[in-house]
DNA sequence: AAGTTTCTACTTTTT
DNA sequence: GTAGAAACTT
């Protein structure tokens, strides 16, 4: 086990300043790539190491629960098993807990579940559809974002100003909102924070009993937190306030979240006395990509001037490059890629493509596709919301509380089982009337099914019986909840409910979702071994709680693709960020406000600071948007890069080309389009396929061509396949070929 | 009740 | 261009 000599060991002089200074408030203000995560999870070990601290007297919170993983497998390697007694966690998976613990005192049922944002979207739907509003006039998305925005400002409705009609409206949705989350037994994740804050205040054993019990806290991504999260750190501080936060004013991108980068400075403000340590050696990247990202951060005007080292000089230049589009964009990077792992500069693994949204992964994936090339996506869909993951978890959600009523919306007829939209739109009308909940309506529907006693209820005789079967199959998967392991129950619920045969139906899309439930069942098997109520309660907090990057795989040898968010906290030897434009990035919603402004160049400085060696800047001639192709103007973030860390520019052999040359894509250098056995060559304008056509393809057979045309160089075919429906394809990229008259 | 067409809006998204 | 929801058919 290491001792203190060891835990000090290899840290340059601030960082050991950092891990030792034990008492009172301390701020970090730590760089990226400053060894952050170091520093923490080296000061823990000190605390108890050489301070004595008992481990469970230590809080440590984090924002995701990969960067909590991350933290105790370091602290297992200096603390051993003792890591075990440390609390770490999320800011909502420590909530969850204590509301779990605390349900009494906090005022709400330990049964309680958790609403991600789609639920959330529903819930306000329903709130908006409640008080008879005009959902066009009042958009569920904003108003959403409205109140989550009052929440982690501990706002109530009642807190809210209603100066303006609209404002009194959106503070009824709100309050409309808190009373159906209420009655569903749920919370939202920023009832988390709030409930335990709100909690905190109102009493003062229970806030007491938790000053007690952690009088050591760190902090990590601090610039990242809310108001809710400070003020819940704060008084779990008290006035002890052995209080140690991480933070970096120019990493923060989270605002539109309700993350206030501006706590960086009110901590100093609320602790005077507070110790504040800069980080600025960076042990991750080239001088040449960190004077890059300066001069890129510099011009922003709301922060504290902090200026990246490192003993490293040089470094190869930054490339930046134009790409004529979006497809050759994916392509320059594919082969940019293939020529570094060819000359051994580096492993296919090492790269990473970044892009601002995410719609612009797709024809970078295709070009990786076209290449043969596999690669990692992050993002996109994520695993747990998907469809058949969420209808699975509504059962379970159900099994658990059934008075959820948008799990119970969700599943009442999937799979079909003949109750519709009428006798849905009846149930829950009913259900109101008689001022209960849905599952309650049901089972008074069935008990007065059972002793014959009249029961007034909107509904015919067909209706009723699919109503009083989907009943029953409820109760007995509540019934069974009682005997059953979690993965016994989950099997049964697969069965029972029908959803197994219904989800394989023989189609590949059916067996690719069977397979996400299967894996949904392997992280069922871990909690398999509790308890079976207990059981399922850990099992939905988690699932709840737990995003998929937190999956990202590590030893698939490939190039990753993700958001400038997502690659927030990682770093890479190779980076590429692509669609480097005005109104991309920056993007074009944050072109008129210039507090977001910062925030864009802060994402581009994110970035550009994951970069180790190799930094590759790319954007396009002309780039087609929503279904509209447009000229593009390169990013102001680029003039700011100073132009002798920049390789000299390679201008594209082939002629420049206008924009109203549209019939001609600028993708026929030989050398940057990856040979591929299916791709036929379209450099002619007019089309393969005319109406009539009878042809031949690989997946679908036999069919008949019903339209061809032209579309931005590309030939599209519309083909009627027997047996198969009407296809849309691409004529160049389709494994189809013409059969003779 | 289920399938089909039309409308609409569209960053980022740690939990 | 496209996904998701609402409106409209069958």
């Amino acid at each position: 086990m290491p001792n203190t000599q060891d835990i000090l060991a290899g840290l340059n002089a601030a960082q050991q300043e950092a891990v030792q200074t034990v008492e009172g408030p301390v701020l970090v203000l730590a760089g990226p790539g400053s060894g952050k995560t170091r520093v923490l999870t080296h000061r823990v070990a000190y605390l108890v190491r050489e301070y004595g601290v008992p481990p469970w007297q230590i809080m440590a919170v984090t924002f995701t629960n990969k960067a909590a993983r991350e933290m105790k497998e370091r602290l297992y390697r200096l603390l051993g098993t003792e890591y075990r007694k440390l609390t770490i966690g999320t800011f909502h998976a420590i909530c969850a807990r204590i509301l779990r613990r605390e349900a009494e005192a906090a005022h709400i049922s330990p049964q309680y579940v958790i609403y991600d944002s789609g639920d959330q979207q529903s819930l306000v739907r329903r709130a908006i559809r409640d008080l008879d509003l005009d959902d066009k006039r009042y958009r569920p998305r904003s108003i959403l974002s409205r109140i989550s925005r009052a929440k982690n400002e501990l706002l109530t409705p009642a807190d809210l100003p209603a100066g303006t009609y609209r404002e009194e409206v959106i503070r009824r949705i709100y309050e409309r909102y808190q009373h159906l989350l209420a009655e569903n037994n749920a919370l939202d994740f920023d009832d988390l924070l709030m409930k335990t804050v709100q909690l905190f205040h109102r009493n003062d054993a229970v806030r007491a009993k938790y000053q007690r019990r952690y009088p050591f806290i760190l902090v990590d991504e601090w610039q990242d937190t809310n108001m809710a999260q400070y003020e819940l750190v704060k008084l779990l501080a008290g006035a002890q306030a052995n209080l140690f936060v991480v933070g970096d004013e120019d990493q923060s991108i989270y605002a539109f979240r309700g993350a206030d980068y501006r706590n960086v400075a009110r901590f100093r403000q609320d602790y005077p006395q507070a110790r504040v340590i800069l980080l600025e050696r960076n042990y991750r990247s080239t001088q040449v990509i960190l004077d890059a990202a300066n001069a890129i951060i510099a011009r922003n005007t709301h922060r504290h001037p902090k200026r990246l080292f490192t003993p490293q000089e040089g470094g190869p230049p930054i490339v930046i490059r134009e790409a004529y589009d979006e497809r050759e964009e994916g392509e320059l990077v594919v082969a940019e890629i293939r020529r570094l792992v060819e000359q051994g500069k580096a492993r296919a693994g090492d790269c990473a493509v970044m892009y601002r949204t995410n719609a612009q992964s797709r024809p970078i994936e295709d070009a990786f596709v076209q290449a043969g090339m596999p690669y990692k996506l992050v993002g996109a869909t994520r695993f747990y919301e998907r469809k058949e993951i969420k209808d699975v978890l509504a059962y379970l959600r159900l099994i658990h509380n059934p008075y959820d009523g948008i799990g119970l919306a969700r599943i009442i007829n999937v799979p079909p089982r003949a109750i519709g939209k009428k006798t849905v739109g009846g149930l829950n009308r009913w259900a109101a009337e008689l001022g209960v909940p849905v599952y309650a309506a049901l089972q008074m529907l069935a008990e007065a099914e059972q002793s014959g006693e009249p029961l007034q209820h909107p509904f015919g005789p067909r209706a009723k019986r699919s109503l009083l079967n989907f009943a029953a199959l409820l109760d007995e998967l509540i019934r069974a909840q009682q005997q059953l392991n979690l993965l016994e129950l989950l099997d049964l619920v697969l069965e029972r409910s029908g959803y197994k045969a219904y989800i394989r139906d023989g189609s590949p899309e059916g067996e690719s979702r069977w397979e996400n439930i299967l894996e949904l069942r392997t992280a069922a098997r871990d909690f398999a071994d509790l308890p079976p109520e207990s059981a399922l309660t850990a099992f939905l907090e988690e699932v709840a709680l737990v995003s998929d990057v937190d999956n990202l795989d590590e030893t698939t040898d490939a190039p990753t693709l993700l958001t400038l968010h997502a690659a927030k906290g990682l770093e890479f030897p190779v980076v590429f960020i692509v669609g480097l434009e005005e109104e991309l990035l920056p993007h074009a919603r944050s072109m008129d406000d210039p507090e977001q402004m910062e925030e864009e160049r802060r994402l581009c400085y994110v970035g550009v600071t994951r970069a180790k060696e190799r930094l590759y800047l790319f954007y396009t001639f002309r780039r087609t948007l929503y279904g509209e192709s447009a000229v593009r103007i390169p990013s102001r973030f680029l003039e700011d890069i100073p132009s002798h860390l920049v390789q000299d520019r390679v201008e594209n052999k082939a002629p420049r080309r206008t924009p109203w040359d549209s019939g001609f894509p600028g993708r026929h250098r030989a050398a940057s389009v990856p040979f591929s056995p299916q791709r036929r060559t379209t450099n002619s304008l007019s089309p393969q396929f005319q109406t009539g056509d009878q042809v031949q393809h690989d997946v679908f057979g036999r069919g008949t061509v019903i339209e061809s045309r032209m579309v931005g160089g590309d030939e599209q075919v519309t083909v009627a396949f027997a047996g198969v429906g009407v296809k849309r394809l691409v004529a160049s990229l389709a494994p189809m070929r013409r059969l003779p008259d």
